[in-house]
RNA sequence: UCCCCAGUAGCUCAGUCGGUAGAGCAGGUGGCUGUUAACCACCUUGUCCGUGGUUCGAGUCCGCGCUGGGGAGCCA
């Protein structure tokens, strides 16, 4: 007759429903005749408030329980006669499952985000990251049900590889070879003795297995853990993080930027329906202007501007920047904010870019300088999406890998697939971190990733 | 990797001009209360990050190191 529900339900049922609900005191306060537990079990923000009288067998139990404690409740939902809760439970019985002593690090108090980070393995119990984590697993689903509704297949791409795309980033090496005395053959470290009888490493990016798929599939995305080994100290780099990346058959850059645009609207959206209680929080304690900001961008229509004129327009700026503006030179954090927050005030585009600073694979355009690359930037962060064109032809793929001095004798497979039904095709790709960091106002994306890698920190 | 800032009780912090430390929370005891991070009274708690130096004397000043944070670069 009890039934275990969570106290997501619980707070949702109506008066004099008998039910049983688990999970972890985050306050105890007690009296002579009544003593108060805020029970919190994950499944919402909010807590459910028992109600334990000094009738229950084990009052004295109840009132000595520490914050953390794991307990059970069975009870009647009743309406609460104070301010502060429309219901609480009236504990007919309480059990406790696991206590937990003063010794507990969690208090009833704020503390820090640094020394939390030194608590990972306890800091989901409070309520910012219960916020952060419940949003993160619910923008995730999100993602895939955006790609599902389109058609577009979900790809597993390598987590081992041995190309490093090119540059994208500095590679964490894979091997079983000894590191104290590897096998050499003439002073190099011999890597066809190595498990794989090549050198590998753990993936930056699953854009150019990605691209294969998309020329049998038309329609792909990947959403996997992605790693780089760059020694950045920073608020938004880490050396294990999420990456989306969708790739369009026969699609070009408009394509491409119409895709991103209602992705990013989309996630924008979802995060105002369905994360409301999590977002009132964020908005409240983290970031004053969060919801506003998010609905802004979930409501505007994104600009979108020649990386040419973006020049133009940063040169006339009325401020001067820290780092130089020239055609030819790439954009800096300062310059991608001011055209979002004081140019454009909102979500934009930024097209087609020298093709000298940037990726091998952007398809090239007819201008013969620039590339048909994008990135989306919007205020308070700078870019938080980049994507391009790929370049679709063989001879023209084949010369920018020689100019830029990739040898094309690993990629052997990339270039087949120009080879033989070729299309123009374009994709993106958005680190789910750095979204979570825009949607939830958190500043540091140590703390949207549960346990985080970062350079000298991998415990937990 | 570069530039700045910080490190004091379990946690959050104060500590004046250089004279070996204090508040809130947590914890303990008692009281009170349909309470809302409850409240009131009393009590307990220190390798002042480490190391070397200056000084009669260093939490405080200086050097080095470690750790953390912010910013930049790289980038998602």
């Amino acid at each position: 007759m009890y039934k275990r529900v969570r106290v997501k339900q619980a707070l949702a049922s109506g008066p004099e429903t008998a039910l049983e609900v688990r999970g972890w005191a985050r306050t105890v306060r007690c009296g002579k005749e009544v003593a108060f537990i805020a029970l919190n079990d994950g499944s919402c923000f909010g807590s459910l408030q028992v109600v334990a009288g000094p009738s229950l067998a084990n009052f004295d139990e109840i009132c000595r329980l520490g914050t953390g404690s794991a307990i059970a409740v069975r009870g009647r939902v009743v309406p609460s006669p104070a301010a502060g809760q429309a219901v609480e439970l009236a504990a007919g019985e309480v059990r406790v499952i696991g206590p937990s002593d003063d010794s507990y690090p969690l208090q009833k108090k704020r503390h820090t985000m640094e020394y939390l980070r030194t608590i990972a393995h306890l800091r989901p119990r409070t309520n910012t990251f219960g916020a952060v984590f419940r949003v993160r697993s619910s923008l995730a689903q999100a993602i895939h049900r955006f790609f599902s509704e389109r058609g577009f297949l979900y790809v597993h791409t390598p987590i081992i590889t041995g190309n490093d795309c090119e540059g994208a980033g500095e590679l964490f090496r894979v091997t079983t070879l000894p590191l104290d005395k590897p096998p050499l053959v003439g002073g190099q470290v011999d890597y066809s003795a190595d498990f794989f009888g090549q050198a590998t490493g753990l993936t930056v990016s699953g854009q150019l297995e990605g691209e294969l798929y998309a020329l049998a599939f038309s329609d792909i995305y990947t959403f996997g853990p992605t790693f780089r080994a760059e020694n950045s100290n920073t608020s938004r780099h880490a050396a294990e993080f999420w990456m989306i990346e969708p790739e369009m058959a026969f699609a070009d850059l408009q394509d491409d930027a119409r895709l991103a645009e209602e992705f990013f609207r989309f996630l924008c959206c979802h995060v105002l329906d369905e994360c409301h209680d999590d977002l009132a929080f964020f908005n409240d304690h983290i970031d004053k202007g969060l919801i506003e900001r998010v609905r802004q961008v979930a409501d505007s229509s994104f600009a979108m501007m020649e990386y040419t004129e973006a020049i133009h327009e940063l040169k006339k700026a009325p401020i001067s920047f820290s780092f130089p503006v020239e055609w030819g030179l790439d954009l800096q954090s300062e310059h991608e904010r001011y055209l979002t927050e004081q140019v454009v005030q909102g979500p934009v585009f930024i097209v087609n870019y020298p093709k000298e600073i940037k990726a091998f694979y952007m398809r090239q355009n007819n201008d013969n300088r620039t590339v048909a690359a994008m990135d989306l930037l919007v205020p308070k962060v700078g870019e938080i999406i980049g994507g391009s064109q790929r370049e679709e032809r063989l001879d023209l793929l084949e010369a920018r890998m020689a100019e830029a001095g990739i040898d094309p004798t690993g990629l052997w497979w990339y270039l087949d697939s120009r080879r033989w039904g070729s299309c123009p095709h374009a994709g993106f790709g958005l680190g789910f971190e750095r979204l979570l960091m825009y949607l939830t106002g958190m500043e540091n994306i140590r703390d949207v990733i549960p346990f985080p890698r970062t350079p000298r920190h991998a415990e937990f």
